[in-house]
DNA sequence: CCTCGTATAATTGTATACAATCTTACTATT
DNA sequence: AATAGTAAGATTGTATACAATTATACGAGG
């Protein structure tokens, strides 16, 4: 769940606490700590030359961002994520990105689908180039700015939420060009429904959209990389 | 987003902090503290005999729980539920709790489902005797066991999520008893096709569910407890 | 050789001390 | 009288000290 329209963010950068949080969230989803490490309050805070108490709060934080479990009397381990855990996600997504679209149609306002036609003619260059990161900080964006467009806090932070946990596998495997270009054509189509005003066609595209990632992913490997590797209730897919 | 399946809870009992967070949390959502009401570390922590680290690490998973909200150098205040709040939270709602009935569908299991027919068979005896605590108890049981029966731990702790925070409104709506009989029988179609292994039905049921409950919060007098009171972007509702 | 128990070390949990920041009230100046 | 400045108090932020718990290593007994 999480805090909602806060303009001072939790994650706030100017206290210790706020920064060592970033770093280690950066350094997990960005693969730096590798599933089931430990985290020793000790070590983390000499590393970033801070006390125990700040890595204390902020191990609390990305507990609760479903980034570490903390064991009590026994230590903080990077979550890993199953297979299972990323179809569950696409398909919570499908349906709540396919509603921020239908919201998005009505409360829209001219700046950010400005920025959505300007997001997406910028990633078809970069698609042509084969700029792989730029396109995927492009693609972070154009649903960052779907997140905003919705007018609804809740909304907004829970897939901003669901978004910024499958970051980790998404940076290993949206790594084909080919969907890169497909992904974006398909951000044309909703933000061409949204700008015509047609919320049902943009609420199917959407979900048609996260789908058809997820089918990508599974496509290019995602079974190969968090297959079995976790407690072994890689079911599904 | 918060953490998924750990069987050692992050509201753990035994640390001193896992019950200063179970302690405030329910003295927030039962609204013994009042919106926008400031709490302080050393009063809590001398109220419950504890020092201020733990009643500090508390604070900042009732933040990311969104019960509190923390100012940097300044404090932490109770957080305002608008209306525009709840409805959002029941349009997500009824989304997830719709792919949570079809999912239960599948795999749900054979006591799950015994247990479903017994709650529903009990609400419907207090129902009848105007029962309402106990009719708001097995309200939430019933739900908690549809979300188990998901099998999907992230699903699960998502809609978990959701419910408490709307159970701060409920307890002040839900109380009237009409509503509590047809909620009833609504929970007994939804169990009746999953039982029927009719998910696509047990979808529609669960998702229009949350549409009669939220409609029936509205009717019975959300906009005027919730309406202006807070910042004044009570718009939808 | 294995198992159990004990002691020691390592790590987390909590309390307290100190620093930084913010709030409040009072005073001086206009 | 109103306002700005400043000092005192209150509150949060951080560091450190101590307690409790858990992991590890080693040795005794079988």
């Amino acid at each position: 769940m999480t805090n909602y329209d806060n303009k001072y963010d939790a994650n706030d950068k100017y206290s210790l606490r706020g920064r060592v949080f970033q770093k280690l969230r950066e350094d997990i989803l960005s693969g730096k700590f590798k599933e089931h490490e430990e985290l020793k309050e000790v070590a983390i805070g000499e590393e970033l030359g801070v006390s125990r108490t700040p890595v204390r709060e902020a191990f609390r934080q990305l507990e609760l961002e479903g980034l570490i479990q903390i064991i009590p009397n026994k230590g903080a381990y990077v979550t890993g994520i199953t297979a299972k855990d990323v179809k569950d996600i696409y398909m919570i997504r499908s349906l709540l990105e396919g509603l921020c679209a239908r919201l998005a149609t009505d409360k829209i306002t001219k700046e950010q689908l400005e920025e959505m036609e300007e997001n997406i003619y910028l990633a078809e260059f970069h698609a042509q180039k084969g700029h792989l990161d730029q396109m995927a900080e492009l693609d972070n964006r154009f649903h960052d700015i779907l997140y905003e467009a919705c007018d609804s806090k809740l909304l907004e932070h829970t897939l901003r939420d669901f978004h910024r946990y499958v970051l980790r596998v998404r940076q290993k495997t949206l790594a084909t060009n080919t969907r890169g270009l497909a992904s974006n054509n398909e951000h044309r189509q909703i933000m061409e429904a949204i700008k015509a005003g047609d919320a049902e066609l943009a609420e199917q595209l959407a979900n048609r959209h996260m789908i058809n990632a997820y089918d990508n992913m599974v496509k290019n490997g995602l079974k190969e990389i968090y297959g079995e590797s976790d407690e072994g209730n890689a079911e599904g897919q």
